[in-house]
Formats: structure tokens, C-alpha cells, sequence
DNA sequence: ATGCATTTGTCCGTATGTATG
DNA sequence: TCATACATACGGACAAATGCA
């Protein structure tokens, strides 16, 4: 049972189910952010570390966070990080 | 015949072969570790350093590295460089 | 105290190839 | 045929830590 950095179990996504790959982490993550696991500010996983920890491809990762920005959850900073924007959708 | 640091040739990596460019940076340096050719708490050539001398992209000098890290043979030091750790693994 | 160079960390974008549905 | 997803690999830019002049 893999763990994220917050040491909760990580759902093995399978990539030939219906349930897309990139809304199953990104829907993970928005959850965590919604129940103030992750704070407003905090730094999430680089795009590299996530990867790994879902054991997916990095293309899949940027999908994931490019979804959680586009509902205005989280900002990637060039350079930086990605960080929590707000607590809830 | 492109030397290393070391003096050592390196190996003309093709990309489009079986054997994995990273892998076989890797491979490379941990040989050398694991030969005492690179002492423990000796720097490593830096990213940039190794990305030049192998021809081959930061990216796939940073993986390799990670490959390294993995194995426990050396670790990253932010702003100072990556430092052998063990001699064998 | 300030600035600069070096080095690792991170994100951005792209390309190729394979596999699956 | 097409979209999703994997892995590798390329190049670039910006940020942060370190060390030195």
C-alpha cells in the first residue's frame, strides 16, 4: 500500500478502468485540500515526487495539477512549488 | 573518446539503443564508488558538469543521480553538490 | 553587507516510442 | 483512428542554498 506525503494510503488507479488516471490523483489531492489536510500556502509534492508516488507517469501529474488549478485550488510557481490557494472549491 | 573527470573514457551512449542513457550514467559512476575510485565524501562532478561531459541532457543526469540515490551510494546536497556515501551497495 | 558564481530544486514545454482500449 | 497513459529524453527558465570575494 503506497503512501503519500501526508502518509495516507494512495488508491491504485488502474489505467485501463473507466475512472481517469489524472482525476484520481487530482481528485486525491483536491480532497485533501478540502478537508484542511493540506493548508493554505503549503507546498504540494514536486510533479517528480508525485509521480513516483503514484507510480504514473509525469505527463499524468501535470494533467492532475493542471485540473486542481483550473478549479482554482492550487498555483504552480515556476521555480518554486505548486502551493494550496484555497481550502475549498 | 570523451574523458570524464576521472580521466576515464566514457562510452558513447545511443539513445535510440537498448541500454538506458541514465542507466548507464549510473552504472558508470557507481562503478567507480564502488571501485574506491570515488572516495566516500568526495563530490561528484556537478549536474551540469556531468550533463556536458556525457552529452546528454541535465534531466537525464539528475535521473541517474536519483538511480545513485536510490542505491544509497551518494546523496544531494542542496546549493553544494552530491557527495558519495557509501562504497558499495 | 553586498554581490556574484556555483549547484541543486522545481516548473514549463516538447518529442519519440510503446501499449491499451 | 484516437485518447489515455506509460517511460525516456531533450532544452529552457526561474528559485533557493551555499560559498566566496
Amino acid at each position: 500500500m503506497a503512501k503519500d506525503d501526508l502518509g495516507q494510503e494512495l488508491p491504485e488507479v488502474d489505467p485501463s478502468g473507466q475512472e481517469l488516471v489524472y482525476m484520481a490523483v487530482a481528485n486525491h489531492i483536491a480532497g485533501q485540500i478540502e478537508r484542511g489536510e493540506r493548508a493554505v500556502g503549503s507546498r504540494l509534492p514536486s510533479e517528480l515526487d508525485l509521480s513516483n508516488m503514484w507510480g504514473v507517469a509525469r505527463m499524468t501529474t501535470r494533467r492532475a495539477i493542471r485540473e486542481l488549478s483550473e478549479r482554482g485550488l492550487v498555483r504552480a510557481v515556476h521555480g518554486k512549488g505548486t502551493f494550496v490557494t484555497r481550502p475549498d472549491s
